[in-house]
DNA sequence: TCCAAAAATATTGTATACAAAACATAGACC
DNA sequence: GGTCTATGTTTTGTATACAATATTTTTGGA
């Protein structure tokens, strides 16, 4: 089979709009336009004109016909729902990568968790970001998945790129991912799944508490 | 708000090719040869170019770099594995609508209820299949959770176009869907959701049967 | 000074043109 | 006869050009 090594520039386009996203250095609802980022960017306006089109599809960027292209700006309730999908769907995807762990997935899981580690030893909280992301994503593309892996790392970069605000404290979390991380390691898919589901669901609470629009009675129930 | 009623060639053709590929007219395999289809449609290669790019991103279509674009194939595999997604993610939006329900989506479910129990008793697989299609969706749209109504409606169309022969008989899907359109009427989030979980989980295991590669030891355990 | 209309400018949407790669066909060689 | 190579054709990837719409600026009036 000849895949070919070829990319489309369109796909390179793509790629690097969405770093671009994710790190910050376009900010939700800037413009995007077109003969500016083009320019910048060294190709003409076809490709990235196909590489909007992704970007919309992943709720990156809003198209609005005629008007142009912007950097998606969620609502918390928007926020709140993205966190309501992956809270039921990374859960499955941890324990199926307990499931399906390999060597060379082992070896992986290691060394995403270790960066993580990393950048939390760091106290960069910027880079915790895009290293969390990463760890995430690769616990999904353990998952062996393809299509999970597809769905959560479309959708998860929209939220990576908007909890800015809404994180926990760093130690915490990487208390989370060690407990999880452990859990996989060792096959058990229960505890993976929830695991992961109990680390999501604090983001997702705290999501809720932004999209609700009574802040009012606080001592509600449950 | 001018959100302006405009829509450009690229999601029309988006539109064209979608519902194209769902009622069987563009099969899983065939090549998408650009210049034929951007005759076809009356459109140049340009808007054609950002539809594929929107459909790669759905699953429909595979996006090979300089070989061309095609009707995506899902093997048994990612069909399966969509149905686990799909399982994790309808009877949320199913509870959802339940809980969120108003006059207006009252009638909307029920006019795709009888669309849908229409087609059942006219007989007619094919139309069948779009109906019940459409109904889901519906269900997804009154969730009023936008996220999970884009994320399924972005995929459950593939499933769609890959269910033949996976079909469990006309009758007893429409009971199901009568007993699920009954709970979410009466606003019974719980029963819904269970609902939609057993609706889904048959075709669901139907798939992973097709999935198996080891078919032996049909008498096999659970 | 403020607002409205008109002109000028910028930006998008789309078609087309052209180069490079993939594919098909035919001929040469073993 | 079959396989390999060379040539021609098709198809893709990308840039560019141009028309239509949106935005901004200017100008004239109250």
């Amino acid at each position: 089979m000849r895949e070919s090594r070829f990319e489309d520039l369109a796909e390179q386009v793509y790629r690097a709009l969405r770093e671009m996203i994710l790190t910050g250095e376009l900010v939700p609802g800037q413009k995007l336009v077109q003969e500016a980022l083009s320019e910048r960017l060294g190709v003409s306006r076809t490709p990235l004109l196909a590489a909007f089109s992704k970007l919309e599809k992943e709720l990156l960027v809003e198209l609005i016909p005629r008007r142009g292209a912007y950097v998606k700006r969620l609502s918390p309730r928007e926020l709140l729902h993205l966190y309501d999908v992956r809270l039921r769907l990374e859960p499955l995807g941890a324990a199926e990568a307990a499931r399906n762990l390999d060597e060379a997935g082992r070896a992986e899981l290691e060394a995403a968790f270790a960066a993580y580690r990393a950048c939390v030893a760091a106290g960069d909280a910027a880079r915790v970001r895009v290293a969390d992301f990463e760890f995430h994503g690769t616990l999904m593309r353990l998952s062996r998945n393809t299509i999970l892996d597809r769905i959560l790392s479309s959708f998860a970069i929209v939220l990576s790129s908007n909890q800015r605000g809404l994180m926990k404290p760093m130690e915490k979390s990487l208390a989370e991912h060690e407990a999880l991380v452990a859990a996989v390691l060792r096959g058990d898919e229960a505890s993976a799944e929830s695991l992961m589901h109990a680390h999501l669901a604090e983001a997702r609470d705290a999501a809720a508490v932004l999209a609700e629009p009574r802040p009012g009675a606080s001592a509600g129930r449950s």
